[in-house]
DNA sequence: AATGGTAGCAACCGCAAACTA
DNA sequence: ATAGTTTGCGGTTGCTACCAT
């Protein structure tokens, strides 16, 4: 037994879509609508499977879809939310008018991502990449953790390389980052491309021993939880985590007050995909982290964190998005 | 000019949630 | 309550244009 097919694959035509096939899907819809996608390609005439003519239409036909290039505005937007979210990006789409979620992924998957890890920031959790390896490295050996920074060495430098010499990056911080102090890109772009390759090296190496002599200053109980299930506070000079220690409980009010500074948006939160504010394991969005009796809902919903007035602490603020700026605030 | 590599984008696949009868 | 169907979503693949050698 397997799924029924959503519709017969060999009378059926894959592949780009022609004018002609654009239009009559276009037409068929602007008269009948969307509803049964099963249906549509067969009363509209064209032999392509519900499921594509669905995606050609919400990807591409939509006419209130924007198809330039995204703005640098749309740029930092989908960095906040990602922050938050992670790779929920029908999520993030929403908060961009005529912008969909493919539009959205690979946009992040072929621009944004490497500039973020050109800025020396791990694209997944949003922390600099020194602080990441410094994490790491407190829970290793010393022995362990110098083969993962030869290791890191050799990861980064190939990346940050590769990104700085083609194209500056050109996102705004809004706060200096230690991190970034080490890895001074102006001054790496500036400099003979015959010294670029070792000056590279050695500011990484700069960048992460600095990063590990901070971390040794962190007690001990607050560990690091690279899964994020039981992630702790996070301490430093540029925590990425706030670090009040008694912890934060969303409550449904938290969502989509709009003018209400405790709304989620004002919230300091655990970053990246594997620690987001109101995403659970299932990925569902907040609100359910509690239910109507305030009792929590969650089933395993990753833990969230109270702090400062910004998603990440004052120390490091990279982005301080409020719940006005959004298009589709939470409910 | 030819070739190989890479980036960007459109489309596909399969899973799971939501909906309907 | 349940099974069948539809829709939404995120990951992945494939195609094309561009660039470097």
């Amino acid at each position: 037994m397997g799924r029924i097919p959503c519709c017969e694959k060999e009378n059926v035509k894959r592949g780009q879509w022609t004018p002609e096939e654009d239009n009559k899907l276009s037409s068929y819809i602007a008269q009948h609508g969307t509803r049964n996608w099963r249906l549509i390609p067969k009363n509209a005439g064209l032999q392509r499977c519900g499921k594509s003519c669905r995606l050609r239409w919400t990807n591409y036909l939509r006419p209130d879809l924007k198809h330039g290039q995204f703005s640098d505005a749309e740029e930092q937007t989908i960095v906040k939310l990602h922050s938050v979210f992670g790779n929920r990006w029908s999520l993030i789409a929403a908060q961009l008018p005529g912008r969909t979620d493919n539009d959205v992924k690979n946009h992040w998957n072929t621009k944004l991502r490497k500039k973020l890890s050109g800025m020396g920031i791990d694209p997944v959790t949003h922390k600099p990449l020194s602080h990441l390896m410094a994490e790491i490295a407190t829970t290793l050996a010393p022995a362990q953790a110098a083969h993962l920074a030869e290791a890191a060495l050799g990861c980064f430098k190939d990346e940050v390389l590769h990104l700085l010499t083609k194209k500056p990056t050109t996102f705004q911080v809004q706060h200096s980052i230690p991190a970034m102090e080490n890895n001074n890109i102006t001054a790496y772009i500036n400099c003979k491309p015959e010294e670029k390759d070792e000056n590279a090296i050695e500011k990484i190496k700069l960048g992460l021993s600095k990063a590990m002599q901070e971390s040794e200053m962190i007690p001990s109980s607050k560990s690091w939880d690279p899964v994020g299930i039981t992630s702790t506070s996070f301490a430093g000079s540029c925590s990425v985590f706030p670090t009040t220690p008694s912890g934060f409980q969303f409550s449904p009010t938290d969502f989509g007050n709009e003018g209400d500074d405790r709304s989620v948006w004002s919230q300091s939160v655990c970053t990246g995909s594997t620690c987001t504010g109101m995403v659970d394991q299932q990925g569902q969005l907040g609100g359910k982290l509690e239910d109507e009796n305030g009792e929590d809902d969650s089933e395993g919903g990753k833990e969230i964190r109270n702090g400062t007035s910004s998603i990440f602490n004052s120390d490091c603020v990279l982005w301080d998005l409020p719940s006005h700026d959004l298009i589709n605030p939470m409910e």
